[in-house]
DNA sequence: GTATGCCTTCTAGTTAGATGGAATGTCAAG
DNA sequence: CTTGACATTCCATCTAACTAGAAGGCATAC
């Protein structure tokens, strides 16, 4: 598959997975007879992957990391395994405030599921649907 | 407490508070006689939340909307409701994916405990060790 | 009484991550 | 055989979120 068709699948402008590439989270893909980049299957697994991570707020170094390690069939070193460690307590951190935010959202929904007694009303935020609307569609 | 106190406290720089005013994320604070802003314990928890809710992923104007909304007293209308859903499910559906992400370290870190047998050893990616405890230590 | 901290406003630079545009080349359909 | 969609590279620009510096002035601490 070429590149357009690759972004199209995973909602990504072609530009960045180019951009991708130069950064080497991408492997320089196969190429067609016409010099065209050729992406198999794997390549959209690694680019989801890459996705994924990037949401639940990795850095694109750090996303280069995991993959540069998943990669290497040798033997680590207790250096790449210390920062594995780091990145998983990390990520255990991240999970605990997740689920404390989300309790903090629900408890203020449920405040207003309370305060809303049916009909549509009127409030200031309103004013700025487009902006929030931006804000959440992205 | 001063400006200078309260970055330090919560280890950001003093004009990063002064721009989350301006931002409107923060209130404006009360003064002392002098003009120096003077926080509160609020004001602490207040920034501690922004911090939190931006290191899970959420933007300025994400969290602005939500502390908009926890002091708004009124009663909200229906799009304010499907805007907590969407940040609700937005983060459920994160989650699940930490979880799994968090699966994969554990994976592939007992594969590397079981090649490390005890010795040091070299390998490429130690070259770049200054590059990685830069990101590592952000 | 002199550092150091904070105030204001303004301007400008930084980083990460991506995106846009120009100039040029390739491919598939009619 | 041309037209329009896509490809290439290279360079430049954009956004979010800071961060820094300067100018000029008052405040507080040792």
């Amino acid at each position: 598959m070429r590149i357009g068709e690759l972004a199209a699948r995973l909602g990504v402008n072609p530009k960045t997975i180019r951009y991708y590439e130069a950064r080497g989270l991408l492997p320089d893909p196969e190429r067609l007879p016409s010099g065209y980049r050729d992406y198999g299957p794997e390549d959209e697994t690694r680019l989801a992957f890459i996705k994924t991570a990037q949401r639940l707020g990795l850095s694109l170094d750090e996303i280069g990391e995991i993959l540069a390690f998943k990669e290497r069939g040798e033997r680590p070193c207790s250096y790449v395994l210390s920062v594995l460690d780091a990145q998983l307590s990390d990520i255990d951190r991240r999970i605990g405030e997740l689920v404390r935010l989300r309790a903090e959202l629900v408890a203020l929904k449920d405040r207003a599921d309370q305060l809303l007694t049916g009909a549509a009303c009127y409030c200031g935020i309103v004013e700025h649907a487009g902006r929030i609307s931006q804000m959440t569609t992205r």
